[in-house]
DNA sequence: ATGCATGAGAG
DNA sequence: TCTCATGCATA
């Protein structure tokens, strides 16, 4: 059992280029990905990167989907978002009431900073605004906000979705707001225990200490996980749903994607030190006992209607990047009107730029690390 | 592997 | 409302 290498964590590092540690993990696709969202629509304009160049494009863009929106009447929305996930609220006997953590040290942030962006002229000549007669909130998107609810557990075995935060809010949004450098320091385990958490400052996990908080010590126990894991035969959703056979208080099972994420770094930095203790522990139980396989993919689909994911257009989504690149953080009036203009739910659009903040805030870390 | 979405928790 | 952690659905 041995052949795991443990590579150092350094290499191809330029000191110029930002760009080293993911790509050296997965294949390039991660590289690409990444060099699209830094640098969203301007990619021809190396050479001229002033907000005037931003505006002139996002405007140009406007008008373009503008004309085309008006042009041609289309019959409906090209999104198809079904939220048809009703049905049942809490399903199960899956959701454990766990004792939920109460902590926060969050600081500042302008929620609604609107410096005079294109929209005004958008909003005020080119469109309507309108509050979204259609929908949005359909289905519990939106609204959203404040309520109860605690982390959950298990999971696997119940049937169903309704999204259960295995570890949910580890750290939690402690702190990584604040930019992107010189942060992280109120991991779990560092400050003696007002994270209340019933998750990870766990006893039995390998204690946290300031290495686990190193990029680069997390970039090399990702790789080494993914190897180890392949080298047991286990895919990404295996060790989601095995999480929750460790019985670890707090932690139930993850998704393949979240797997995936924190083997490919996509996870926020945060995200990826609660993790990393919760997966060592899943490794080395695994490798310890090394037999077949344990799960039980009970995973019976009753009577529920499959979530339909919205498809944005290529078009549209241009649009929303320009009007990202010079307002990340739209007011609601702006998201409606951007919605409008681009014929797609108000509620797409909010999350679509909610997401887009979350990339690129990733993407700054990353880069700056 | 990734895009769009939900929801908890903090304002 | 936002952020952040995570998930379902899908390319």
């Amino acid at each position: 059992m041995m052949s795991m290498n443990s590579k150092q964590p350094h290499f191809a590092m330029h000191p110029s280029l930002p760009e080293h540690k993911y790509t050296s993990l997965h294949s390039s696709s991660e590289a690409i990905r990444r060099a699209c969202l830094q640098t969203p629509q301007l990619q021809s304009n190396i050479f001229a990167s002033l907000d005037e160049t931003l505006l002139a494009r996002a405007e140009a863009l406007a008008a373009v989907d503008i004309a085309v929106s008006q042009g041609k009447t289309h019959p409906f929305k090209p999104d198809a978002t079904y939220h048809t996930m009703s049905t049942v609220p809490c399903s199960s006997t899956s959701t454990v009431p766990l004792a939920h953590h109460h902590h926060h040290h969050h600081h500042h942030h302008h929620q609604n900073l609107e410096p005079p962006d294109i929209m005004d002229h958008i909003s005020s000549q080119s469109l309507t605004l309108m509050p979204s007669a259609h929908d949005g909130t359909g289905g519990g998107g939106g609204g959203g906000g404040g309520g109860g609810g605690g982390g959950l557990i298990s999971t696997s075995s119940a049937h169903a979705h309704s999204h259960m935060h295995g570890l949910s809010h580890l750290s939690h949004q402690a702190m990584s707001m604040n930019s992107s450098l010189t942060h992280h320091g109120l991991l779990p385990g560092h400050h003696g225990g007002s994270q209340g958490g019933p998750g990870l400052t766990n006893p039995g996990l390998p204690s946290i200490n300031d290495s686990d908080t190193d990029p680069r010590e997390l970039e090399a126990f990702a790789e080494r996980f993914k190897q180890r894991r392949i080298k047991l035969g286990v895919t990404q959703a295996d060790v989601g749903s095995a999480l929750a056979n460790l019985k670890i208080p707090g932690v139930g099972s993850l998704s393949q994607s979240t797997i995936c994420r924190f083997e490919s770094l996509t996870l926020s930095h945060n995200n990826m030190i609660a993790l990393k203790p919760i997966l060592q522990a899943w490794l080395e139980e695994a490798e310890g006992a090394q037999r077949e396989k344990m799960s039980k993919p009970d995973i019976f689909n009753g009577g529920e209607k499959k979530r339909k994911r919205t498809s944005i257009a290529a078009p549209e989504k241009r649009s929303l990047e320009a009007y990202f690149a010079v307002q990340p953080r739209p007011s609601s009036e702006k998201i409606a009107a951007i919605a409008e203009k681009l014929d797609l739910k108000k509620n797409v659009v909010r999350v679509w730029f909610c997401n887009q903040r979350q990339k690129q805030k990733r993407l700054k870390f990353s880069a700056a690390h």
